[in-house]
DNA sequence: AGGCATATTGGGAGCGCTCCCAAGTCCTGA
DNA sequence: TCAGGACTTGGGAGCGCTCCCAATATGCCT
């Protein structure tokens, strides 16, 4: 079970070099020899160590993926789990395995990177949900280390990988707009993560392009959870919108949940536009305009620009942006001009 | 940046053995020596190279948490979100790191664990949501390789930790014969998993106790996700059923859905009872009954059942299964007798 | 002061692999 | 038949660490 390259030569009579050839593919083996060797590979169930391997060619073949955010409220909405599958699948595909690092709630993010940094097992890492004033930033300038950021950066020449919030919060609104819609309130996400700040940007710039007033009194914090997405609804309620772009569609859904509360009916009486077109949109009571987040092209290319970093394919800073699509469904589709 | 041990060793002025004792807290190290040594190291910011100290020790301190069923619509469901999030915390506060490996959907679960295991950097394995028919078990047999599964096992030996589900599912229902429902069907899980067939035992006791027939037509298979809740609810509102026990919360939640459609009201027309008590459950409309599942304690325990088995504190098989309770709210609270 | 037990330190060996270079083998063509 | 090139194979060195044992320093007792 635990033999080496030393043993398995010795059963296929070759040297351990032949061994090592065979297992990496070297070209230069014969195919006679080559057989041989794979057989008694086979035979013996052979694995080679992959601590020696590293040791020797300093590459693991270990991923890190680091979500800081991850307080439970966060990590309930299923954005994450997508992003992670498709990081992993596609992390796999490359035969890298991915090792995931969260943040325990209420923990400071640097005691959480202290961590990760302790643990040198990997090659590169990705970072999802990073904050603004993430302490892993300064960390990252001075070190040449292989990361790449899934979301808005705070510094210009970092590597990332993002979609277009700012664009897409301004198609949302706008939509509204078009339709005949007036008082138009939003509950943003966390405003100390970039996108979160995009997506409010977006939702200005909408209104000032239309020549509509940007009312303070009209713009809720939320933090992505139900929960603020109702406390919020409930703000707005009072402040008499008669729409709503939301940051995130799990809070729309508490939104909705608010509306409903309140005996309202959407979208006769309030429209409601979310963000992520997580599959739960689609089934809500109605079914959700929305943002189209395309979580997985996010995931997957997030980890190709990394290991093409690795592979010196690309050069830092490496960025990119992807389009995010408004999907119309029935929480918009009644016109109130 | 990349020095060794050597190296440090040169700059406290002192050997390589005695660096290695200071970063190992061996007790047999001067106060003055230890403090010097320290102090380089932290100038340094040196971190030791775990391949090669995994290369002599042949342990990793790495984990790998295996999760074969994770196709999308499994992933949606924040029971794995949140098991993984105790996993990794209660692993991280032992020192240990944890590798993530999901299965693609349609993948064959065998080729994933052809993955899994390809990687040997790592001492043990956590399996989660793993099927009866699951490929992994027979290799298992063989080996001794240390590994705890989350969930219900299909053969008696191995290591495991779950939740008593034919016993909190009995609990649910009969719950709901003894306020006065008398038709009453089920929405299952998928049946080639054992925690589905064990609370559908559980579902079948409580109305032979009772003195009910078991009306097969009342039983339906659904798959986990909110949908296929939906389609079950479909099919058992034409059978007229007064009472419903799902056995997950999102499939609950697909059954309101339905229920709503058909403008009936829960609880008033229909009761439902879920599983899980995720969230979601507290906040829907109404607010579900359902059975808690103690799903963080599922993950840590299993992560330090697991740690025990690899420091030589158990010994296979161990094993541990943890109650659950039912949690009533409005979905169920009026009687009907 | 000297001797002995104990605390502290140093260095060799070796974990299993890759990489490099040298040696061996085979085949071709004049 | 034999030189010369290409293909194939073997083995030494070394990656950075831990562990063991031997060597040295320290402290205590008589």
């Amino acid at each position: 079970m635990s033999q080496n390259l030393e043993e398995i030569a010795r059963l296929a009579g070759v040297s351990r070099s032949t061994v090592s050839r065979v297992i990496n593919s070297h070209p230069n083996v014969s195919e006679r020899t080559r057989l041989r060797v794979m057989r008694v590979i086979q035979e013996q169930n052979f694995r080679p160590n992959l601590a020696a391997r590293s040791l020797v060619t300093q590459r693991t073949r270990i991923l890190s993926l680091v979500i800081p955010q991850a307080v439970s409220a966060t990590f309930t909405d299923p954005y994450f789990p997508t992003l992670i599958q498709s990081i992993m699948l596609k992390a796999n595909e490359f035969d890298y395995a991915v090792m995931l690092w969260l943040g325990k709630s209420g923990e400071r993010a640097d005691r959480l990177y202290d961590r990760v940094f302790k643990n040198s097992l990997f090659d590169g890492m990705l970072v999802a949900a990073a904050v603004n004033d993430d302490p892993l930033i300064p960390r990252l300038t001075q070190a040449n280390f292989p990361v790449v950021l899934i979301g808005p950066p705070s510094l210009s020449n970092l590597n990332y990988i993002d979609v277009d919030n700012q664009h897409a919060a301004e198609i949302a609104v706008s939509y509204l707009i078009q339709n005949g819609w007036k008082r138009i309130g939003t509950i943003t996400g966390p405003l100390n993560m970039g996108a979160a700040v995009a997506r409010l940007d977006g939702y200005c710039r909408a209104l000032q392009q239309a020549g509509l007033p940007v009312d303070k009194t009209l713009i809720v914090e939320g933090n992505y959870d139900e929960q603020s997405g109702y406390t919020g609804m409930r703000v707005l309620l009072e402040r008499h919108v008669d729409a709503v772009f939301s940051a995130s569609d799990v809070m729309a859904l508490g939104a909705l949940r608010a509306i409903h509360y309140a005996n309202l009916r959407v979208p006769d009486d309030i429209a409601i536009v979310g963000f992520d077109d997580l599959p739960v949109a689609a089934t809500a009571t109605p079914p959700l305009t929305t943002i189209h987040q395309p979580i997985h092209e996010l995931g997957s290319m997030a980890t190709e620009m990394l290991i093409d970093l690795l592979d010196g394919k690309a050069r830092p800073p490496y960025q990119k942006i992807l389009p995010a699509q408004l999907v119309v469904r029935e929480s918009t589709s009644q016109s109130h001009g």
